[in-house]
DNA sequence: TTCAAATTTCGATTATAATCGAACAATAAA
DNA sequence: TTTATTGTTCGATTATAATCGAAATTTGAA
C-alpha cells in the first residue's frame, strides 16, 4: 500500500495553487469534482491520455486542492474544498465562477 | 513611439491570469500597485534586476492585469482593478487578501 | 547635437512542465 | 494462481519561462 503525500493545510501555498490552477485541463478536473464530488481518476473526462491525467492529478494532490484515497484499484479525488476556503477565503469560488464561462472550458469541450 | 498590446477586457483570460499571478515576483509587484496606485517601472520595488522586472511587468500587461503608459522616459504601471474585477469577480481581492499573509511575501521581504 | 535617464530587447543559461506510449505495480476477481 | 482492471512511473520529446548582463532604444535636457 502507497502512501500519498498531502501538504498540511498550513503548507498550502498561494503561487503553488495559483500554478495548478493556471492549466486549463487541470481547471476542469477541479470543475468536474466541485459538481459531482468524489470520482476515479478514470471516470474524470479529460481529453488527454490516462498517464498525462495521472500527472495533473498529481500535481493536483500535491499542490493541496485535491484529496486522494485509496479504494481497491480506484484513486478516489474529491477537492479540499474546506481547507483551501480557510487558507484562501473566495478565492476557489471566484475560480469556479470564472470558469464556468469561460474560453478555456469552451475549447476543451468543443474540439475542434 | 511605441504603442503597447493591452488585451480588451473580453479577451483576458482566466488561465492567463492565474499564470500571470501564479509567480510570487508578480504577485509582489501587484501587491505594490494596488497599495499604492501608478508607478514608473524602476520605482517599483522588486528583487530583482531591471531587465527580469521588464519582463515580468510585459507578462502582467499582455496577460491583461496591468495598464502601462509612456510618460517622457517612464512607463506608469497600474492595476485594471476594474477590468478584473468585471472579468473574475472577486478574484483579484482573494488573492491580493491571501498574499498579504503569504509565505511567498515574507520570502520576498526578508531576504536571507 | 550630445548626454543622461529609463526601460526594453537580445542572447545565453538553466530549469521546469505538458504530453505521449510503453512498461510496471497493485489489487480484486475468476 | 492466473487474469483483468486501474492507475503510476519512466523515458523521450517539445515547449516555455525565469534570470542575468550587455547592448540598444527612446525621450528629455543641457
Amino acid at each position: 500500500m502507497k502512501l500519498l503525500y498531502h501538504p498540511d493545510q498550513a503548507d498550502i501555498h498561494l503561487s503553488t495553487v495559483l500554478d495548478a490552477l493556471s492549466d486549463p485541463i487541470r481547471l476542469l478536473i477541479v470543475s468536474e469534482l466541485h459538481n459531482v464530488g468524489e470520482r476515479a481518476c478514470g471516470d474524470i473526462n479529460v481529453p488527454v491520455v490516462k498517464s498525462t491525467a495521472s500527472h495533473h492529478i498529481r500535481t493536483l494532490r500535491e499542490s493541496g486542492i485535491v484529496n486522494v484515497r485509496v479504494q481497491g484499484t480506484q484513486r478516489l479525488v474529491s477537492m479540499r474544498t474546506e481547507d483551501l476556503n480557510i487558507r484562501f477565503p473566495g478565492l476557489l469560488p471566484s475560480i469556479l465562477e470564472a470558469f464556468k464561462n469561460s474560453e478555456e472550458k469552451r475549447k476543451l469541450m468543443n474540439p475542434q
